[in-house]
DNA sequence: CAGACGTGGGG
DNA sequence: TCCCCAAGTCT
């Protein structure tokens, strides 16, 4: 089967629909689209919006992050969820500050060493912020792809080769192309090809998709796991660390564990923050780090 | 490799 | 209301 057309299509959608997200602009640097990459890690674009704007206000290049306690970048961070992704993300910069004279690198293997910076996000970096050729496998596009050219719901829990080598048949052979198959076809997932309510009807590539001319088939893979929540040691994590982030100056333990009715697991959360270096502890008092 | 890791909104 | 899901990474 002949992809051209089908990729066509769905770039001509793009230049109708594309969301104006700040750090799509022209002017945008290769360290707004990586903060911008490691806030929407699990983390709606709606919500990422503000707190990257401000983000970038404050620490418009690595350095200025870099020359930042932590535990401004985890303050800042609020409520995105994953705090260990600001930890990172402040690591990197002072990384990128130390051995890349302060410039986001732009190949795959220096961005790979970079904490918090896995295959999505090396890819992605690379083909937003730099305009390369790479396949960029995030759950949208694996969903599409899982859609149009599988027939199937959904994709399997976790990347396969396979599907790797059919990403790769879908990305055109010219950089400037590729880099524009991986912006759309990944909004289009985002826009169109949801996960829960998909608006067929106005895709442009429905005719083309395999689900959808097989009738849509429910999912009967394997069952999709879900993440309980409530009452884990994450939620306890949230509670603890949302307490450090709203106060200034250093907290007891007493009130710490107060917010957590289950001492053993409060206890245990805190040792975990510790060793994750998301709290620090000064005399008998608990800060976010410094 | 399965499980840990936050948080909030929409169906 | 409750459940599912959101531009993943790390161990």
């Amino acid at each position: 089967m002949n992809r051209a057309p089908l990729v066509a299509a769905v770039l001509a959608w793009y230049e109708e629909n594309a969301r104006d997200l700040p750090w799509r602009r022209a002017d945008a640097s290769p360290w707004a689209v990586m903060v911008s990459e490691f806030m929407l890690q699990q983390t709606p674009v709606d919500r990422v919006l503000g707190p990257w704007r401000d983000w970038m206000e404050r620490w418009p290049q690595p350095a200025a992050l870099a020359a930042a306690p932590a535990g401004d970048a985890v303050r800042a961070w609020g409520r995105l969820g994953y705090p260990r992704r600001a930890l990172r993300l402040h690591q990197a910069a002072v990384t990128i500050t130390d051995e890349h004279g302060g410039r986001v690198p732009d190949d795959r293997a220096a961005l790979l060493r970079l904490p918090g910076v896995g295959p999505y996000t090396a890819a992605a970096v690379l083909s937003f912020a730099f305009g390369q050729r790479h396949v960029v496998l995030d759950t949208n596009v694996r969903r599409v792809l899982s859609r149009v050219a599988a027939g199937v719901a959904y994709p399997s829990p976790t990347p396969t080769r396979a599907e790797e080598a059919l990403a790769e048949e879908f990305l055109p052979s010219g950089q400037a192309a590729a880099a524009r198959w991986a912006v759309a076809s990944m909004e289009l997932g985002a826009l169109v090809c949801t996960a829960r309510s998909p608006r067929c009807s106005s895709c442009p590539v429905s005719s083309a998709c395999a689900w959808q001319s097989a009738g849509k088939p429910a999912w009967d893979g394997p069952p999709r796991r879900g993440q309980s929540y409530t009452g884990t040691d994450r939620q306890c994590r949230g509670v603890l660390l949302a307490v450090l982030r709203s106060s200034d100056a250093p907290v007891g333990r007493e009130e710490l564990l107060a917010g957590w009715s289950e001492p053993a697991q409060a206890e245990r959360a805190l040792a975990s923050l510790l060793a994750d270096g998301l709290a620090d502890q000064v005399g008998g008092r608990f800060t976010l780090p410094h």
